[in-house]
RNA sequence: GGGCCUGUAGCUCAACGGUCAGAGCAGGGGACUCAUAAUCCCUUGGUUGGGGGUUCGAAUCCCUCCAGGCCUACCA
């Protein structure tokens, strides 16, 4: 056992912004909350960072083709991985961005370490270039017919007919992606980093058994250690959506050089909010850095990112720990079949806690794939939580409603002494990440506790008045074996040991508390603690989800965005929806013969200027973040951007019509200079025009794809 | 082409070179009826991908073949 003083950083890899969380994603960071979770529940100091990663040509890209900034961008899909990530429990200490000032800061700290370790070098690359869209392009933005087999439509890279490789300038008939054009070869400066001067370092680290999974080391060794280093290509030119390089003007840190640097950033940010020394968790003995990334990532943090730590000085990665791809029966995720699964789109449906313990019960401390099957999925989770775990606390519940807990813990014939025992067992598997190790001996024990209850009948004994007091050990007996349970599985599934603290009154606020049992508490009335998992809504889920089913995501670009709304709407033509979501989406497709009923109901305002007209400003604005404000009635409260860094909260009267999260990343009309109003939950800055009578009957105005936010009503 | 990894019951997975290879789910039979059609007991089911080898002894170590997954093939 380690000893109190020590911390544990733990970092969760940076999601891109360049598209939604989905049910992929959430393989790593299921598994790193648990592991930090349970860390907590040790009573360790446990620090869990994360941040978007935000830089790089895709972005710059994607903000191009949509018509915004790319802070607009980023600061969208930032609202929206943080709100997915929070509706999985998924609780990080800090949640930043790679496009912050602290990580600017760190990033020239970093690059002027590397300039003094003389492990910078330049060199001109020659590269395709898009005269039209003034670019350079990566492989994958060039596309044309293969050298070797002639299939058409193929990238810079390889052909995936034939499988030949090439170099982009080899491809016949090319074309940028971006624009159309013929791309041109141009040169242009490039800075790399000399890995190899850090060779002898890197394969002591990788290859000392303490930092990484073997195979992992062996795949290093293997594939790099073994020849020398190649140099590493740490900067793009102009343009670039990233960090300036301060030596290099014109030049623009590459986004996997400030990415892993961003943890650090994220993590400066939170010392800065708890008063916390930086250096005591980057640049400490007594700090451990857990760093848990999936296999398509491990280069970056297994060979560059430890030679960066050395090199500037800070704390190397305790350990990274690695894990495989997620596959949906047995095959990649695919958009066709409904099964490449939106956090978003999940949350519709179902329980966080049923992925949660999925994933948990299907994870090694190893890095094979991880399979999502569907059948399966249904059947563990009704299996294992519902039949097994919830309906134990259940059945013994009712039948002690009214007296509690037995006063003295009776004797069990040493049930909950040996499953406090196995709590060793249990808690050595967490640390080691071998989570399916974990639930198998959680459920062992589930086991023994329903053996125990069935043998003891007690609801025989409750048609005996004279048993009352057995009865009464019995339910104890069942409860403190439940509650066992439920602390084992709290850094899986903590909504469960919240409900469990409140049925059996007492907090389960660390591991120990499944060491000894309770005695003499009163319940709470029982009430259902996890609804079984139906295969209809796991269903519906994946039509929901299969392409070309709409999708209320702030992933749409702005020509869809007035389609957010209606997509929600249409998201299940076999299931009755939700209020909001039969707002105005649907255009009617027969002539249309409209009543007047609107119009009688209220009457034309008398005739103005159109000078007066003028006087009212109404602009496209682009909701950033919504919120529900629980103390009102009929409030949301809403964060638009009219773009760049003109922000504006909104109060708006539409709660009973719209739910936050359908709002998030469309494009609504404000009245952009309206006086400020001081309303009891905060300052409004504008209002939004919708149409309608109010209460559920209200219809937000969208616009007609290309506009953007901050353009004027005329 | 190179590399890493995997292959055990219908499915998902266990099993420090060592008692008849185990468990959950599914299947079959029975019990119970407190509980979220849940639970409990019994039970069917495996030439451990194929073939060689090392060993007193191999699912486990070595070789080879087959099948699958992933990474990589000079901006890694």
């Amino acid at each position: 056992m380690a000893s109190v003083e020590r911390r544990i950083l733990v970092t969760a890899a940076l999601p891109y912004a360049n598209g939604p969380i989905h049910i992929g994603h959430l393989v790593e960071y299921i598994q790193t909350d648990i592991w930090v979770r349970f860390q907590k529940l040790r009573g360790r100091r446990c620090v869990f960072i994360c941040a978007d990663d935000t830089h790089g040509t895709a972005i710059m890209i994607r903000a191009r083709q949509e018509g915004r900034s790319e802070e607009a961008l980023i600061a969208e899909m930032s609202a929206a991985h943080q709100r997915d990530f929070a509706g999985f429990d998924i609780a990080f200490d800090n949640y930043g961005s790679t496009n912050s000032d602290a990580n600017r800061r760190l990033c020239g700290q970093f690059w002027t370490a590397l300039r003094q370790a003389g492990l910078v070098v330049e060199r001109e690359v020659s590269q395709l270039y898009d005269p039209q869209a003034g670019t350079f392009l990566a492989d994958r933005f060039v596309k044309g017919t293969c050298p070797k087999c002639g299939a058409t439509n193929q990238y810079g890279d390889s052909c995936d007919k034939c499988g030949a490789t090439y170099s982009p300038s080899d491809l016949i008939e090319p074309t940028s992606v971006l624009s159309g054009a013929r791309p041109e070869i141009r040169a242009a400066k490039h800075l790399f980093v000399e890995l190899e001067q850090l060779h002898e370092f890197l394969e002591t680290w990788t290859q000392s058994g303490e930092h990484l999974q073997a195979e992992v080391a062996n795949y290093l060794k293997g594939h790099f250690l073994n020849e020398p280093l190649r140099d590493w290509d740490v900067s793009r030119p102009a343009p670039y959506f990233g960090f300036e390089i301060p030596d290099s003007p014109g030049h623009y840190w590459y986004v996997w050089f400030d990415a892993p640097i961003g943890y650090m950033a994220s993590t400066a940010e939170w010392c800065a909010r708890h008063g916390e020394a930086f250096d005591d968790w980057w640049k400490s003995d007594d700090a451990e850095i857990h760093h848990f990334i999936g296999k398509d990532i491990t280069y970056f943090h297994t060979l560059f990112w430890p030679g960066m730590l050395r090199a500037a000085g800070y704390n190397l990665p305790a350990k990274v720990h690695i894990h495989g791809f997620l596959t949906v029966g047995g095959e990649k995720m695919s958009k066709s079949k409904g099964t490449f699964i939106k956090a978003e789109t999940y949350l519709r449906r179902l329980d966080p806690a049923y992925l949660r313990y999925y994933y948990a019960s299907k994870l090694g401390p190893r890095l094979d794939d991880l399979d999502l099957n569907i059948e399966e999925f249904v059947n563990k989770v009704n299996a294992d939580l519902v039949n097994k775990v919830v309906n134990l606390a259940s059945r013994s519940a009712k039948l002690i409603q009214d007296t509690g807990l037995s006063e003295v813990y009776p004797d069990d014939g040493g049930l909950f002494a040996n499953a406090a025992a196995a709590g060793h067992e249990i808690a050595a598997a967490f640390d080691a990440c071998d989570y399916s190790r974990a639930t198998r001996l959680i459920m062992e024990l589930a086991d023994k506790a329903n053996a125990f209850f069935d043998m003891q009948a007690p609801w025989k004994l409750k048609a005996d008045p004279a048993q009352s007091q057995r009865l009464r050990d019995v339910c104890s007996i069942a409860l403190n074996l439940y509650r066992q349970l439920a602390v084992y599985l709290a850094p899986i599934v903590p909504r469960l040991a919240q409900q469990t603290a409140v049925l059996l009154n007492a907090p389960i606020a660390h591991w120990n508390d499944a060491q000894t049992p309770l005695a003499g508490t009163p319940l709470a009335p029982f009430q259902h603690l996890m609804k079984r998992l139906e295969r209809k809504d796991v269903d519906a889920m994946i039509e929901d989800s299969k392409e070309g089913a709409p999708a209320a995501t702030p992933n749409a670009p702005p020509t869809a965005a007035p389609a957010a709304v209606a997509a929600t709407a249409t998201t299940s033509s076999t299931t009755a929806t939700t209020t909001a979501t039969t707002t105005g989406a649907t255009p009617p497709a027969a002539p249309a013969v409209d009543s007047d009923a609107a119009l009688l109901a209220e009457p034309l305002a008398s005739q103005i200027t159109i000078d007066e007209f003028a006087k009212v400003d109404l602009r496209v604005a682009r909701v950033l973040a919504a919120e529900d404000v629980p103390e009102a009635k009929k409030l949301l409260k809403l964060t638009v951007s009219l773009g760049g860094e003109h922000k504006r909260t909104v109060f708006a009267g539409i709660k009973a019509a719209y739910r936050p999260e359908q709002l998030v990343g469309r494009l609504v009309l404000i009245v952009a200079n309206l006086a400020p109003r001081q309303m009891k939950f905060g300052l409004s800055e504008g209002m939004i025009v919708a149409v309608g009578p109010g209460e559920k009957e209200v219809f937000l105005l969208g616009v007609d794809s290309g506009a953007k936010p901050g353009q004027r009503a005329h």
